[in-house]
DNA sequence: GTTCCTACCGAAACCGCTTTCGGTTTTGAT
DNA sequence: ATCAAAACCGAAAGCGGTTTCGGTAGGAAC
C-alpha cells in the first residue's frame, strides 16, 4: 500500500530525493549529505535516512548529480578497430579497473577517419567524459588528437606520436626476441623471417626483435633478413615454399603473424618438411581461431592484449585521478608455447 | 579579445547560455528558444542570438538538458559477445541509425552472466539510456531480461523467448537453404552436411533449412541427415575425410561454419579430391579471414550481421519513438560465391 | 546562571537549461 | 485613428540534486 502502481505502463516511480527527506523527517540538505557520508550528521539520523531512501528504492539523478560535480564517472573510447580485436579486451579491462558498474563508457567507431575521430571527440567531450581512450588500428604511431582543455586522454595500440602523451603499445621488440629465442633455445640455427608488410611498425618492430636475438646467438637470419611481403596465409605459403626449396638445411620459421604462420605450415607439410620435427614455427598474436587449430597448433605470441586495455585504462583512471603516467609505456608480452 | 585564456591550464571557457543570452541582448528564454527552434522568435532575433553562441562557441550543457526532458539521446548496448565478431557491426549499424553524432552508446560486457547482465541493465537504467539493445551470443532463444518501466528493448543475435519482445536474428534456415541450393543448382546431388554442435540453435536452424532445399530437389542427403559435430576444424577434417572414404561419388559438403568448412577443404585436398572439381563447399558466416586465404577461397553464407545491427538499432530507435516494432525478426542472409 | 563551544540540522542559493504564462509590441483590419 | 489578434519576449518556476552558511540545542566551563 506505500507504493502507488502509477498507471499501468509500469513505469517506475521516481521517487527523488525530497521524498526520502520528507519521509525520513528531515531536510533535503540533510538527506543529502546523510546519504553522501559527508559532513556529520548524527548516526541515528543517517540511519533514519537510508532507510527511508531504500524503502523508497531511492535512486539519486545521475544528470541533476552531475550537474554540480565536474565529474561523471563516464569514459569515452573511440575506436578504428577494424577487425574488431581491441574493442572487448580494453572494455574488459577498464570495467574491472573501475570498482564494477560504477564507470561507464562510452564507445564510438572512428572509423580510421581523422574528421570523424575528431568530431567524436567533440561529442564525448559534450557529455563530459571524465577521460578519453583512443583505441588504434596499428602499432603504428599517430599524429594525437587535439583534445581541448584537460581532460586526460590514453592511447591505445597505436600510440601518440607525442611522446609526452600517454601510450601504450604492446612491445613488438620483445615479441619478436621470445619467437627468435624460442627456436634459438631448441636448437634451431637456421632460421628465416617471414614478415608482413613493411609499411607496419609491428612488422619493423619484430623484425628488430628477431634481429636481436640473432645478433645475440651470432647466427645469420636465412635470407639475411627479414622478409616482409604481405600479412596474408597466401604469403607465408608462398614465401615458405621458396624458402623450403632454396634451403634444404632451414629448421625455423618466425612468421610475421598467425595468419602466415597458417600458410607457412601449410606449405611446409605440403613440400613434405615436417612441422616441427623439421622446422619449427613460430606466430604473433596467439589468434585463437587460427592458433588451435592449425597442424600441428602453433606456438605463438600473444600480445596480452587483455592486460594492455586494463594497464591502459587504469593509467586513464589514474590521469582522471591526478596521477597522470605520460610516456609511450611499451607492455611485454609471452610466449605460447604449442606444438609447432 | 573577445575570449580570455583562463589560467594556463587550457581549460575550455565553458560559456553559458546566460553568457549568450547577455551577448545577444535577450533574455535567457529567448536564447533557449532561437537555439532550439522553438516558439516563434523573430528571425533577426534568432541570427543575433546565433551568432552569439558561435561567437562564444557555446555548447549547451548535456546534463542541463537531460534534467529536464527525458529524452538522453544515449542507447546502452549489453554484449556477451565472447568471439568479438558483433559489437562493432552492430555499434555501427546503430550510429548509421541515427543522425551521425547526435547519439551515444554506453557499452558494457555482461560476460555471458544473468546476474551481471541485471546489474548493468540497471546501471544503464540509472543513466537514463532511451533505449536497451542486447546483444548474445548464440542465436540460441533466452530469457528476456527483466527491464523495469517502460524503456525499450530490443534484442539482438539471441532473440528473447518471450516473442511479445522485438528481437532481430539471422535466417539461419533461409542459410542453410542458400548454401544447399546454390550446390544442387551446380548440378551437385551427392551432399553431405558436415555441422557444428547440435545444442546451437544455428546449427540446427542450418540443418532445417538444407533439409528443406533438399527436399524440395527430391534427393537426400549423403549420410541421411545432417552430421552434428564441433565448430572446429578439426571435425571439419575428420568428418571429411569419413565421408570421402565412404562416399567416393560425394561431390557437395556443406559445412556448418566457415570454420569447419576450413577443415574440410583441407582434408578433401589431402584426400586427393579436388575443390570445388571433384567436391563442392559451402560454409556460413562469410568470415574474412577464413574464407579469403582458404584454397580455393570459401562460398560462404554472410550472415549480414552489419545489417542485422543497424536493423536491430533501426528498430530501437523507432520503438523510442513510440514506433514500436515488436516480435521477432528474422533477417535475410546472403550468398557469396567463390570458387570452391 | 551566564557564556562559549560544538555538533547537527535546515533555508536558500545554485548548477545550466526548458517551459509556462503573462505582458508588450506589431500587425492588420476597420 | 482605433482596436483586437497575432507575434514576440522575459520573469520566474521548475528539473533534482549539492553546498554554503547561519541557527539551535545541549553540554562544559566559569
Amino acid at each position: 500500500m506505500a507504493e502507488q502502481q502509477r498507471g499501468d505502463t509500469g513505469a517506475l516511480p521516481k521517487s527523488t530525493l525530497a521524498d526520502v527527506a520528507r519521509l525520513a523527517g528531515v531536510s533535503i540538505a540533510t538527506a543529502s549529505k546523510a546519504l553522501n557520508k559527508k559532513t556529520h550528521v548524527r548516526e541515528e539520523t543517517r540511519r533514519r535516512v537510508e532507510e527511508a531512501a531504500s524503502s523508497l528504492d531511492f535512486t539519486p539523478n545521475f544528470f541533476a548529480k552531475a550537474l554540480n560535480s565536474t565529474r561523471t564517472n563516464t569514459i569515452g573510447m573511440i575506436t578504428s578497430d577494424l577487425d574488431n580485436r581491441f574493442v572487448l579486451p580494453i572494455l574488459l579491462g577498464a570495467e574491472d579497473a573501475f570498482g564494477s558498474g560504477s564507470l561507464s563508457v562510452l564507445l564510438a567507431d572512428a572509423r580510421d577517419d581523422v574528421l570523424r575521430e575528431q568530431l567524436l571527440v567533440q561529442t564525448l567531450l559534450t557529455r563530459r567524459v571524465d577521460g578519453l581512450l583512443i583505441v588504434g588500428r596499428t602499432t603504428n604511431s599517430r599524429p594525437p588528437a587535439t583534445v581541448p582543455g584537460d581532460v586526460p586522454v590514453v592511447y591505445v595500440y597505436a600510440p601518440s606520436d607525442d611522446d609526452t602523451d600517454t601510450s601504450f603499445t604492446p612491445d613488438n621488440v620483445m615479441a619478436g626476441r621470445l619467437a627468435a629465442e624460442r627456436l634459438l633455445k631448441a636448437g634451431r640455427t637456421r632460421i628465416a623471417l617471414v614478415n608482413g608488410e613493411a609499411s607496419y611498425a609491428a612488422a619493423r618492430d619484430r623484425a628488430e626483435g628477431v634481429a636481436q636475438a640473432m645478433e645475440e646467438a651470432r647466427i645469420p637470419l636465412v635470407g639475411g633478413k627479414s622478409l616482409f611481403g604481405q600479412w596474408g596465409e597466401g604469403w607465408g605459403r608462398d614465401c615458405a615454399r621458396l624458402l623450403a626449396s632454396a634451403h634444404s638445411d632451414l629448421d625455423g620459421i618466425v612468421a610475421g603473424s598467425d595468419h602466415i604462420a597458417r600458410g607457412v605450415i601449410d606449405a611446409l607439410r605440403e613440400e613434405g618438411r615436417r612441422v616441427p620435427d623439421d622446422v619449427s614455427v613460430v606466430g604473433f598474436d596467439n589468434w585463437d581461431i587460427l592458433v588451435r587449430e592449425s597442424r600441428p597448433p602453433l606456438t605463438s605470441v600473444d600480445m596480452n592484449l587483455d592486460d594492455l586495455g586494463r594497464s591502459a585504462a587504469q593509467a586513464l583512471v589514474d590521469a582522471i585521478d591526478g596521477r597522470p603516467r605520460t610516456g609511450r609505456h611499451v607492455e611485454p608480452v609471452r610466449l605460447v608455447v604449442r606444438e609447432s
